[in-house]
Parts: C-alpha cells; structure tokens; sequence
DNA sequence: GGGGTTACGACGA
DNA sequence: TTCCATCGTCGTAACCCC
C-alpha cells in the first residue's frame, strides 16, 4: 500500500473521465520512482499509515456500550443540527472551466484545439480539458505532464490578465446579488433568494431557478468568452458540489427538500466535500467510511476516534447541512502576507542570504502597496530532502520594513543552521502577519504623509546612542538596525566570529522591545505628541478607540471605522 | 488545569 | 540528463508559564 496511493492520480477531477487511469499512473511511478520528491512523498504515506494503524487500533478497543452513549451523544448534536436546518436560501455556487487555461485559449486562439497547461515547466497550475484526457492535471510537474503527451503547450501565468477577467465577471455576479461572495479569482458564491423574490413580485408567477442561472451563466458567456459552471441548492456546501456535476459548462439542482438533499448524499463519495481532502479521505476509508451516509451510520465510532469539530463537521456533511449566509465568509479580512520561492537547492550562504533579500524586499514592496504593517515574521525553508521547517518570531513593532524583515530571518536561519548539520535548501518564504487592520492602516498612511514635514518625536538609539529624530517607528527602528550593521561590521559571513555577532545582533534585538514600549510615554505627552498614539495602539491590536481626533487640527473627531472620511478630513485641514 | 505561543500538516485554488 | 509551485486559512499537538 505504501507508494500506491502516494502516486495514483486522482480521477475525481472533472474531466478525466474514462481515461486509462492504469496506464497514466504508470508512467508517472516511471518519471518518480527514486527522486527525492517521490521519497518525502512515501515517508509522508508512511506516517498516515501509522495514523489509519492507531485510528484501527484504538477502533478495536471500542466496546459496546460505549458506542451506545457516543451514538447517543452523536444524536443531540444531529437533533441541534437538525432544528436550524433552513431550506430557504437560492445559494449557487459558480466555478469557471479550467480558467487559467480557458483565459488563455480565448486569447491565443492557436490554443484551441492543442491539449495545453497553464504553469511552469517546474509546475501546472491547470490544463485544459484536451489535456486533462491525457491526465495532464493542476499540481503536477510540467516535465510528467510532456510526457503524459508530448504534444503539451505550456503557457506561463498571467494573473493580471485571470484578474481582470474574474472582476468582469463578477459584475454580472452583483447583478444578481450584491453581496456576493468570491472564494478564489475563478469561483464565487451568490445568493439569489433576493433575486428570485423580486423577479416573482414582478412577474407574478414563480421563476425558474435554472432558467436564472442559465441566464447568468450565458451572460458570462457573452462578456468573457469563457464557459462556466453551476451548483444550486439551499447552502453552500451542496452548491459547491453541484457546480462540479456537470462541469463543464453545465449547472446542477439539488432541490430545497430535505429527503431529496439526503438522497444525494447517500451514496456521494466522502472526498466530493470540499474540506475531506486525500488524508482524511483515506483515514475515513480505513474505519469504513466511505460515502456520505457512512458518516451518519458510524456516527458513534466517530465520534470516538475523532476530534469534536471534525466529529461537527463530519454531521453537517452527512445530514446535508451548510452556511446559509453569505455575509459569514465575507467578514474575512486577510491575515497573513507572504512570498516565496523555488530554486536549485543550494547550502551557499551569500546565495541564500541573496535569495532572502530579494523575497523581503518583495515582501515589503506587497505591503507597502496594500498599506499593510504586520508584527509577525516567518521564515520558512524547505530543504532538499523536500521537508519543509518554518521558524516564527514576534517583532517589537508593526512593520513593512525590507531590512528588518531580512534581519529577523537571518537571525532565525543562523539558528537553525547552527543547529542542523548539514542545511541545503530548495525553497525559501518570508510571511508577515498579525497584520493591522485596514482602518488604522489607512490612519498610519494618512499620519505618517502629513507628518513628513515635521520630525517631532526621538527617541535615543540603543546603539550609537544619539538622539534620533523620526516620523514612524518603523523609520526608527531602521536607523537601529542600520546601527547595528555598522557596529558588527560587514565581516560576518567570513570571520567565524559568527555566533558572537549572532548572539549581540539578538541581544540588541532583545532590547529594543522595551525601547518601543516606552511609547506608553505617548500618554503623558503633549497633544502634539498624540499623533504617534496609533502606533502603540497597534502594538496591541485589541480594539481600543471608537472615536479618532484628527491629528492636525486636534478638534475635529470621527468614529474609527470611517477611514475614509478621516482621510478627507485630513486633506482638506492640511490646505 | 487553563491560556498563550510555536510548529506542522491538511486543504483548496 | 534532470525535473514536483505558490499563497492563504485552519486545526492540532506540544510546550511553556503560571
Ligand atoms: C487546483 C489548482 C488551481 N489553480 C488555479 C488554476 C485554475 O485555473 C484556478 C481555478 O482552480 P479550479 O477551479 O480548481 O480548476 P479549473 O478552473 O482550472 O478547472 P475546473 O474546470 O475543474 O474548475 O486556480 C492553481 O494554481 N493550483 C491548483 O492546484
Ligand atoms: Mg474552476
């Protein structure tokens, strides 16, 4: 069992239909067998093994009358489940056909009728159906899919191009609901009870939800030139399902009436559910559980061998349930930010130290243009062995600085190096989060702008121990920086004096969090000073102020959350 | 024992 | 001949400090 199922591909994919599923697993075993990347695989296959072998084990010991309480236990939660069951929601889920690859196409016409991905040579990201009868699937390497077929076009990504094609869409998307939600650049979901309402209040007689959606779909149709396809029902997990039944271009109804929903369900393979992926597809598998309604059968077990949110989820599923409201997922601010990338695995330290300036200054430069600060710095590796270790740390301070950033992962890499033996990586991130959120984003943006004229605060540098006059911390905390890069010279990476200049970097790192904190003097300053009281309000990130003074006339207030007001004020106070 | 932090892995597009 | 991405979210487990 080991490699097989780490290889086989998986033909749920729409599109792969009656393929030689045999023979394309061949050839790939063929193009793996005995790379590094097939080895991590199999040592990955070994420890869910061990997991399906304990899940088994701990099985076994289940006696009973144990089984009897959990079923019970398993029963309330389906009764509390059950009673909020709402079938009144038109939720449909749109998903576009292999989109990448059909932008692509419709802007190289020559595409057509070749069997094409969109990718790297190192990795597609999606291939157009023609391709797919080949097995040629997203996440697979571009030298497996040639030879799965030679004739394979490989066209590079163009996101500003998927960008703007997802933003045409989506104006027809709040036609229908203005609300509506998009979970990708290629899938979105609406919620057209409103729609429906209105359309019945009009026309007097009930309208044809697939009639709507048809619409919907031909008018995407007409200003993309790309097909889509659709899932109706009543949440959005039956939605999702239904926009892959007839893909492509075709659309699925699962009707609004409970014993048809479970009627579905029955026999739907548990892996058809987006969030069972190919781990817990196969730990399920092991304890019998195989379709939709094995998780109601086997709820006692489950219940047993499982955590509560799985067992949660594993109800919802099985009873057919989802989110009903949109507004749910469209709460969701971004948490983290972060670049990464993939290159011959190397242990050279000035490669490596090149390689993470570059991604820091990216970084920085991503941030800098979403007016994003964040106050926690990741670095991750992925040696050549294909394991991958990320180190995180807590930064004193929000910060879109390159050069901090590039600190802090130096300093967590030498740790790491001096730790392992032998360090060779073939992959290197930086990510920030803890990231502030929008609104005092834009106050930090607006404040810093007005504030270029005047340097009012300073603060003493740990290091060179001169007064420092600055505008943001982050601009202070450069200047630290820089001090402590004169003060340990550029002699680091020659002179083995490495672990003393990596245990001084850190203790002034060390130090300057409590240097920062001292901003809590900001509380006994002159009103001038206030100005700079976001920043320590950013240190916290717990919601504090309802109510922002503007920083240049003093007088004026506005409640927090209308940024944009505040800006304007601003504007107009600094003519 | 909580409650926070860190690392890792699963998942999806 | 060689060759397997990137970006973001969430759940869990291990650890620490009370
Ligand atoms: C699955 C997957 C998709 N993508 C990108 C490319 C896809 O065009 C885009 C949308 O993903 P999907 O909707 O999963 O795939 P698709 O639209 O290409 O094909 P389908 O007809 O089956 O819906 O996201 C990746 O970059 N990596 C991946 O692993
Ligand atoms: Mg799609």
């Amino acid at each position: 069992m080991a490699g097989c199922n780490t290889i086989s591909i998986n033909a749920t994919k729409a599109g792969m239909e009656g393929i030689d599923k045999e023979k394309i697993n061949k050839i790939i075993e063929e193009a793996s067998k005995g790379s590094k990347f097939y080895l991590h695989k199999e040592k990955s296959q070994a420890r869910i093994n061990k997991k399906i072998a304990e899940l088994n084990a701990k099985k076994s010991t289940l006696g009973s009358e144990e089984l009897d309480r959990a079923e019970k236990r398993m029963d309330k939660l389906i009764s509390t489940l059950e009673s909020v069951r709402d079938l009144s929601h038109a939720i449909i889920h749109i998903d576009m056909d292999a989109f990448y690859a059909a932008v692509e196409m419709r802007d190289n016409p020559e595409l057509k009728n070749r069997p094409m991905a969109v990718g790297g040579e190192g990795m597609l990201s999606t291939s157009n159906y023609h391709a797919r009868r080949f097995g040629v699937r997203a996440g697979m390497p571009g030298f497996i899919g040639r030879k799965l077929c030679p004739e394979l076009v490989i066209v590079p990504c163009n996101f500003d191009k998927y960008t703007a094609t997802s933003k045409v869409v989506q104006g027809i998307f709040s036609q229908y609901d203005k609300s509506y939600c998009m979970m990708s650049l290629d899938e979105g979901y609406l919620d057209l009870t409103n729609y429906l309402d209105n359309l019945e209040e009009a026309d007097g007689e009930k309208p044809d939800v697939e009639e709507v959606v048809n619409e919907l779909r031909r008018k995407v149709f007409e200003a993309t030139e790309l097909t889509c396809s659709a899932g109706i029902g009543c949440n959005t997990r039956l939605a999702k399902i239904g926009s892959d039944q007839n893909k492509p271009n075709g659309q699925f109804v699962i009707p609004a009436d409970k014993e048809e929903i479970l009627k579905f369900i029955h026999d739907l393979p548990i892996r058809k559910i987006s969030g069972i992926g190919n781990v817990t597809e196969q730990l399920l598998n092991s304890v019998g559980v195989v379709t939709c309604s094995d998780l109601f059968e086997k709820r006692g077990m489950l219940s047993l061998l499982f955590s509560e949110i799985s067992c949660h989820q594993f109800m919802e599923i099985a009873l057919g349930l989802g989110c009903t409201d949109l507004n749910e997922y469209n709460v969701s601010e971004r948490k983290s930010i972060s670049t990464e990338t993939t290159f011959k695995a190397t242990s050279n330290q000035e490669e490596i130290h090149k390689i993470l300036e570059e991604l820091c200054e990216e970084l920085s430069e991503d941030m800098k243009n979403k007016c994003l600060f964040g106050k926690q710095f990741t670095l991750k590796c992925k040696l050549d062995t294909f394991d991958t270790l990320t180190r995180q740390t807590n930064l004193a301070f929000c910060t879109n600085d390159s050069s901090i950033m590039l600190k802090t992962a130096k300093v967590l890499l030498e740790k790491e190096i001096s730790k392992l033996n032998s360090f060779c990586v073939r992959l290197l991130g930086v990510r920030m989060s803890e990231l502030l959120s929008d609104q005092e984003t834009k106050k930090q943006v607006t404040i810093d702008h007005f504030l270029t004229a005047k340097k009012e605060n300073s603060d003493v540098c740990p290091v060179c121990l001169k007064e420092i006059a600055y505008w943001t911390v982050s601009e202070f905390a450069h200047h630290v920086n820089k001090c402590i890069d004169t003060e340990n010279g550029e002699t680091s990476s020659e002179s083995k004096v490495n672990s003393d200049t990596k245990i001084s970097k850190e203790n002034i790192l060390k130090e300057s969090e409590p240097l920062y904190n001292r901003h809590d003097r900001d509380e006994i300053c002159t009103s001038k000073k206030r100005k700079l009281t976001t920043i320590p309000e950013m240190f916290k990130k717990k919601k504090v102020e309802k109510i922002v003074t503007c920083p240049v006339c003093n007088v004026w207030t506005v409640d927090e959350c209308k940024s944009y007001e505040l800006n304007q004020h601003i504007d107009s106070c600094l003519i």
